[in-house]
Formats: C-alpha cells, sequence, structure tokens
DNA sequence: CTGAATTTGTAGCCGTGGCTACATTTCTTG
DNA sequence: CAAGAAATGTAGCCACGGCTACAAATTCAG
C-alpha cells in the first residue's frame, strides 16, 4: 500500500499493473461470449445486430470483435448466418457469468442498490481472484443471515 | 443478471457496458498520476525511468503516455526533466488513492490475503461507483467489529 | 573536463476496439 | 416473384497503449 512515506518493491507493482492488462486482454472475450450465449439461450440464436444493441456499439465493430473470436477458437460464424460458441467458448461463458452473479449478489447483498450493483459488476468482475471470489461469497452468506 | 430466461432491456445493458469503456479510458491516467504522486513523495521526483520499471512497460511507453496526459492538463513535463502534477492532476491522484485504499482495506477485511488483494484492487478501483465505496467502507468497519 | 553510462526522446511498427460510409446478401412483404 | 427493408460484410479512418531500434541529452566518474 504504502501509504507510509515507503515505495513497495517495483517488480512486484508492475507485475499487478501486468495483471490489470492482462485481465483487460480477455475481458471482451468474457462479455461477448456471455452475451451470445445468453442470446443463444432466449432467443434461439445470437445475431450481430442484437450483439450491436446490447453492447452500445456499432455493427462493424461486432463483427470485427467476432472475427477475432472466431480466430481464437471461441465461436463459430459463417457469413450472414447467426453466431455459435465453441465447446470451450460455451465454458468460458459459463465461467464468466458464475463470477458475475457472485459479484452481483455481493454487492447487493453490501447495500448497494441492484442498479448500481449491475452496473459496476459489470467491470469489476473482470478482476476478481478466485481467491477473493470465494471470499465474496462467503461474505455475502453472512450479510444475508 | 438474467440468470431466468429473460433478457434485461437493451438500452439499459449497453449502458453498463458503456460506463466500463468509459472507466478504461480514464484508467490509465488514475494509475499514472497516482504513481506519479508517490515518487514525489517518497523521491522527491518523478521520472521515466522508474514509471516505466513500476508499470512494467518500456519508458518508450511511458513517454507517450506522459505527452497524453499532458494535454489533457494532469501533469507537466518539460524535456530530460522530471515530472510534476498539476493541481488537477494531484486531485485526481489523491482521489485514485482514496479510491484504492478503500478498496484494498474492503477485500483484506473480507479475508483476502494481502498480496492478492493489492492485486485484485489495482483493477477493482476503477470500477468502484462512489455509492458501493460508501457500502463497502461501511462493510469493512462492520467486519473488523 | 572529458568520455562513458544513463536517461530521455522519437520514429515507426503492431493489435485492439471504436467509428462512418458504402457494398452485398438475406429476409419480408405486397 | 420482385422490390424494398433489414442485416451483414468490408474498407478505411482514428486513438490508444504496447513494442524495438536508434538518436540525443544529461549525469557521473575518473
Ligand atoms: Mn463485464
Ligand atoms: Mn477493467
Ligand atoms: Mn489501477
Ligand atoms: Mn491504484
Amino acid at each position: 500500500m504504502t501509504s507510509s512515506s515507503e515505495l513497495e518493491n517495483a517488480a512486484l507493482q508492475a507485475a499487478k499493473f501486468e495483471r490489470v492488462r492482462e485481465a483487460h486482454k480477455t475481458e471482451v472475450a468474457e462479455d461477448y461470449v456471455e452475451l451470445i450465449d445468453d442470446l443463444i439461450n432466449v432467443n434461439g440464436e445470437a445475431r450481430v445486430v442484437e450483439l450491436a444493441e446490447r453492447m452500445g456499439v456499432s455493427h462493424a465493430t461486432v463483427n470485427k470483435i467476432v472475427g477475432r473470436l472466431q480466430r481464437e477458437g471461441l465461436v463459430i460464424s459463417r457469413p450472414y448466418r447467426s453466431i455459435f460458441l465453441t465447446d470451450e467458448g460455451r465454458e468460458m461463458a459459463v465461467e464468466a457469468r458464475r463470477r458475475h452473479e457472485i459479484v452481483v449478489k455481493f454487492l447487493k447483498a453490501a447495500g448497494v442498490s441492484p442498479e448500481t450493483a449491475e452496473i459496476d459488476a459489470e467491470g469489476i468482475e473482470h478482476h476478481v481472484s478466485d481467491e477473493t471470489l470465494d471470499c465474496l461469497s462467503a461474505l455475502t452468506g453472512k450479510i444475508e443471515i
């Protein structure tokens, strides 16, 4: 922390920032596969227009990102057809949703309004380690009692 | 959330993702001004080499980012000299540190190991609203009792 | 004071994720 | 079935934050 006049080890500090940069690399993929999975479950399919609408982004941007997700083996997409998840993509979606829900539940239990909880969780979810996730779950249980 | 077979309003969902994108825009600035402030307080000055070392990034990257921070009025930097914060930059640093510390303290109180708490906080800090921050502070107090 | 080491700057490259504008394909509707 | 509408694709632009390689300035020793 170093709120007192000491600077922590430089390499350790650098490792933290590297971790954050790492999280940001997978963040977009996580949000997309989670949304694609939602759309398939509810609508029967995931289409570019709806992804664009729900991500708040142009359809051109969605196209580019879906292309990358396909290169990375997370989705399958053929021209002018709807988008599917690979097994790997589905696994990522499940994992992302799990983290998302734990964070939202915790925030609500902590007294945050549902709207704010949802907003903040959308960012926080990508930065919570398994260890922290476990602690949040446990704490949610305790608070609710 | 929508764990049950319902999709939330598209515009609302889009607003959440926009918020996250917004947070990511200011994130780099926040981490840099906070670190610059730390270095000035402890070392008497902030230099490019040390920023690079502590951010885990090349000095060329630091240079580019410092240039942007200067354009945005957060720092003052003259060629081959050390880097200073403007009043606005200092305010941002103080605010960033405040959020950082609240998140770290909460995580530790929640039972997360100090190392993990520091790592996760470095990312989480940029996604917690004031409302959530207040709830985390309150909760930290309660847990510690 | 001079030469070497260190620090800083800069040029130019890359991938990502934004956008608009326009082209093409598919779907729907009369 | 043919138009027109809607969806999808693509090209080309931008800013950001990474990088390496090289140039220039500053600092430090001898
Ligand atoms: Mn998210
Ligand atoms: Mn983030
Ligand atoms: Mn941070
Ligand atoms: Mn921080």
